[in-house]
DNA sequence: TCTGGCAAGATTGTCTGACAATACAACTTG
DNA sequence: CAAGTTGTATTGTCAGACAATCTTGCCAGA
């Protein structure tokens, strides 16, 4: 309903994208076929094939003959692919930093990162990160990254507002300065203070228990 | 032909993989979806489902309206592959050593490695990373390691032989002795190795040519 | 009333056939 | 010989169909 400017599939996939940010979609819905059929005005193979895209990215699990129902991250999964982006946005700040080191611009990673400190939103956080993995410019990091579905632990705790970004201002402080080895710790103090402050706060509040099918 | 044992296309992703290392695939080979269906004896949903997994994982590019060929390489690829296997094997092997620290046992591990280390097969292999993955008890690594296309790698570059089992026996024992810094940094230096190694033998042998468009 | 099994319905996995859209190849023509 | 045009092959998507399987509700018996 939202674009239909894609190509079928991609259209989908990215609107499920974008309803687990606006909530339109929630973690343990579940994604029956002829509903989506109905929803988008497709047919079975293009439903099929964005199901297929979105199980492989990690964001709905696919159970045989069960169907699809968008992944709910335990507590435990939740540090699992936070640990993962940990590493790997390590890095991308480590390389990102030996680019600029090799002469490359950091100018608009710096610019990414203010509009997202001053902004928050989802446009934001996508630029930054696509700045940062152009920067870095390891193009398997780029396949990766999104594949960590940080869709899903934001969609999942709403603790993780636009806090911290100084954390992420030293990192990129760091990139700037053409220093590789801090700009990984950085980057990976970044992400463990993510992963401790969730800890605090799911000891504080309980954890969410969404209300699914 | 090799595996008709499991369920449609999961069946045919395997033989691919399987292919991909015995030779039967090559990287830059055209897979048109008629060929497939003829040789595995499958309808054309199947065959579809089955090229979209293996271009989720980044085994196969999937051209719009050009068909898929089995992905290949260019050495800054590879590059670019052995960097975030060696970020993501630390962390694997860090939470291995953790785990160990924390109780459990590295008996299957280090059977595995040695196993490896005498045989040197696909078989070992896997199996060696099966058990660190499960001892590292992080599924989102379980998740990640597998479509990190090392098949690929290996398919492309032969030089990678079982060589360098001392980097790896490093890591095992640092592992085996509860040491997670120590871990993270053996299976970054094994890597690292790699890489360097094959850098090496690039520039003597000369590099992979793609006559690519 | 509760529990266990059973049947009906719903959903998915796969096949077949079809048509439009596109890319690649060969051919014609100036 | 070059450029444009046509033809063919392949892919993207739809529609319908059927078997396999899961889920749900119901019924019989203790």
């Amino acid at each position: 309903m939202k674009d239909t400017s894609a190509s079928g599939p991609d259209a989908l996939v990215r609107d499920v994208l974008h309803g687990l940010s606006d909530g339109r979609f929630a973690p343990g819905q579940r994604l029956s076929e002829p509903d989506l059929m109905a929803l988008y005005g497709v047919g079975r193979s293009t439903v099929r094939e964005a199901l297929s895209r979105l199980a492989a990215g990690g964001v709905v699990t696919l159970a045989p003959h069960r169907g699809a129902q968008i992944r709910r991250l335990s507590p435990q999964e939740v540090r699992d692919v936070l640990r993962v982006t940990g590493v790997l946005l390590g890095l991308a700040a480590r390389q990102a930093a030996e680019a600029v080191a090799a002469g490359a611009s950091a100018a608009d990673l710096v610019a990414a990162a203010q509009e997202y400190d001053a902004s928050a939103g989802a446009r934001a956080r996508a630029r930054y990160y696509r700045a940062l993995t152009r920067l870095a410019g390891n193009a398997e990091l780029d396949r990766m990254l999104p594949s960590l579905q940080v869709h899903l632990v934001r969609a999942q705790v709403r603790s993780l507002g636009g806090g911290d970004a100084g954390g992420r201002s030293g990192m990129v402080a760091a990139i700037a300065a053409a220093d590789p080895a801090q700009a990984e710790a950085a980057a990976r103090s970044h992400v463990a203070t993510i992963l401790t402050s969730l800890a605090e706060t799911g000891r504080e509040s309980g954890d969410h228990l969404d209300r699914s099918a």
